[in-house]
RNA sequence: GGCGACGUAGCCAAGUGGUUAAGGCAGGGGUCUGCAAAACCCCCACCGUCGGUUCGAGUCCGACCGUCGCCUCCA
């Protein structure tokens, strides 16, 4: 089977053809960085992280755009995020904007996420934008007010395609107050006029201002990827009025389509809520980490489908870091016993659970990115290699790389949640040596059944979260 | 009020017309072990409620109940 992904503007799953052979032009909404990123920020990025890595495993060569949003989101107040956070936090706006996003890449690296090929700022395109503006002026779709400039929805005749929503609706729906200057209230702002205190504006045609919410991810994503381009991935929360903004200025400019293939994420929820600071309920990324390692954060994100909301509870991640634990321990396993095993060709048998393991994750992947299902496949094939382990006892080489090998690209390349290199394969260091000596000297305590010593050290290494194995083969240790 | 999504075991979560309803965690019973741990084996759901369509529905349709999202900034 080959890839098909649910497109939110057909409402259907679809057979993915790219524009160019063997290339994929992928844009995602970024983050604005006026604030720390919090975990539903780690599920939408782990959510299209995998995406991207699915589409290279799948042999594809993938530009992949994220911006960078330092500009342009107003609250309700009409102030822009970034400047009431530089105010809150006493610093210049571009400070803050480039403290939040090294914070923003610091955390998503935590979480395995593969940097974007190209993360464009908003404040390094505003003559873009202005550009952009001034031709939709231009072709009739925007009017200027008063040095602001506004988008006519009633004059693009698509308007509201994506997101199932009708003029009349929106109109009636309005729960802001209307700017009377707009024409009509389901316009919105291209370009804001901006009054002297404000400290971020730029020289317009139409005076001192600064752009709109929506114009950056326009400009910014058809610069670096062409129109049309495939991929347009985003939150669902973005659907209405972000992304049908996005179209609207698009093809209304130009004329052409300007996503082909537009990918919504779910919401994080904290239990059966949606996080948000007024709430109360709001968890930074960084306040995760402490209690979870971020890798079971981004293994507990994949047990869901990327569309579906996905609930956060303790109980959940705590359980997700178990089960993860598992998948690790083969693999550790299967590394430990290569470094012993003897040369020779990878048995029929191990390659007969590989295969099938492989394909069924690559089906369950190729149905819209289903890694709630490749990892069931993982979870099953797993349970055959480690019975295949406990009953062969010695292994050749061939068959333990071919394990490894496959482990390495479908947990680890394409899922992420597999670690380069082990805790325990890092260490060369002291530790590891005093572990070992630790290990070796309750080994002979073993042996002269001195049991009540030898359970002492191993019940007081287990609460420094070393656990001790006793195999036939000798005693293993493992790094919780 | 309008638009949309969802409701599957103690918890998380796949499945979306057809033999025994994935997987993980937790729980119970075993194998292995000096005892453990890890691993492995076995057990553990009639799919919100009611009605309809169909030879057959968790899977389609309708109503109701409940939860959530969007309509305003949000990943």
């Amino acid at each position: 089977m080959a890839l098909h992904v649910y497109n939110s503007l057909s409402r259907q799953k679809e057979l993915f053809v790219p524009l160019h052979e063997g290339h994929v032009h992928m844009y995602v909404c970024g983050p604005t960085v006026y604030n720390d990123a919090h975990l539903g920020h780690g599920k939408t990025y782990v959510n299209f992280d995998v995406i991207v890595r699915y589409l290279r495993y799948l042999g594809y060569k993938v530009l992949y755009v994220q911006n960078i949003t330092d500009v342009g989101h107003l609250l309700d107040s009409g102030e822009d995020r970034i400047i009431q956070g530089a105010r809150r936090e006493r610093m210049h706006p571009m400070q803050l904007a480039e403290m939040y996003t090294r914070r923003y890449f610091r955390d998503m690296d935590r979480l395995n996420v593969l940097r974007p090929d190209i993360s464009p700022r908003a404040s390094g395109h505003i003559p873009e934008m202005i550009d952009w503006i001034q031709m939709l002026i231009e072709k009739g779709y925007a009017y200027e007010v008063n040095g602001s400039v506004y988008f006519s929805v009633a004059k693009f005749k698509d308007y509201g395609k994506l997101s199932g929503r009708r003029l009349e609706e929106l109109r009636a729906g309005a729960r802001v107050e209307v700017l009377e200057e707009k024409r009509d209230p389901a316009d919105f702002a291209l370009w804001k006029k901006a009054d002297p205190a404000h400290i971020m504006q730029w020289t317009s045609p139409w005076g001192r201002g600064y752009p709109g919410w929506h114009i950056e991810c326009t400009v910014m994503s058809i610069k670096y990827l062409g129109q049309p381009f495939d991929i347009h991935g985003g939150g669902v929360e973005n659907k209405f009025p972000h992304h049908e903004c996005e179209i609207a200025q698009a093809e209304a400019a130009t004329g052409k389509p300007f996503a082909r293939y537009w990918l919504h994420n779910g919401m994080l929820m904290i239990r059966g809520e949606e996080m948000h600071k007024s709430l109360g309920n709001f968890i930074t990324l960084e306040q995760a980490f402490e209690r979870w390692d971020p890798m079971v954060i981004r293994f507990f994100i994949l047990q869901g489908h990327y569309r579906s909301p996905l609930d956060v509870t303790d109980e959940a991640l705590d359980a997700a870091g178990r089960g993860l634990q598992r998948l690790l321990g083969t693999v550790r396993t299967v590394r430990r016993r290569l470094a012993s095993a003897a040369e020779g060709e990878a048995a029929p048998q191990v390659l007969e659970i590989l295969e099938e393991g492989r394909r069924r994750f690559e089906e369950s992947m190729d149905d819209d990115f289903g890694t709630p299902e490749a990892i069931a496949a993982l979870f099953e094939m797993t349970r055959e290699v480690n019975t295949w382990l406990n009953a062969e006892r010695a292994p050749s080489k061939g068959s333990l790389q071919a394990i490894d090998d496959l482990y390495r690209r479908l947990a680890g390349d394409v899922l992420g949640v597999l670690p380069e290199k082990l805790e325990e394969e890092m260490g060369a260091g002291l530790a590891t040596k005093l572990i070992q000596l630790l290990v070796d000297t309750r080994s002979k305590l073993r042996q002269a059944k001195q049991w009540e010593l030898a359970d002492t050290i191993r019940d007081e290494l287990a609460e420094l979260g070393i656990q001790l194995q006793d195999g036939p083969e000798g005693t293993t240790w493992t790094l919780l």
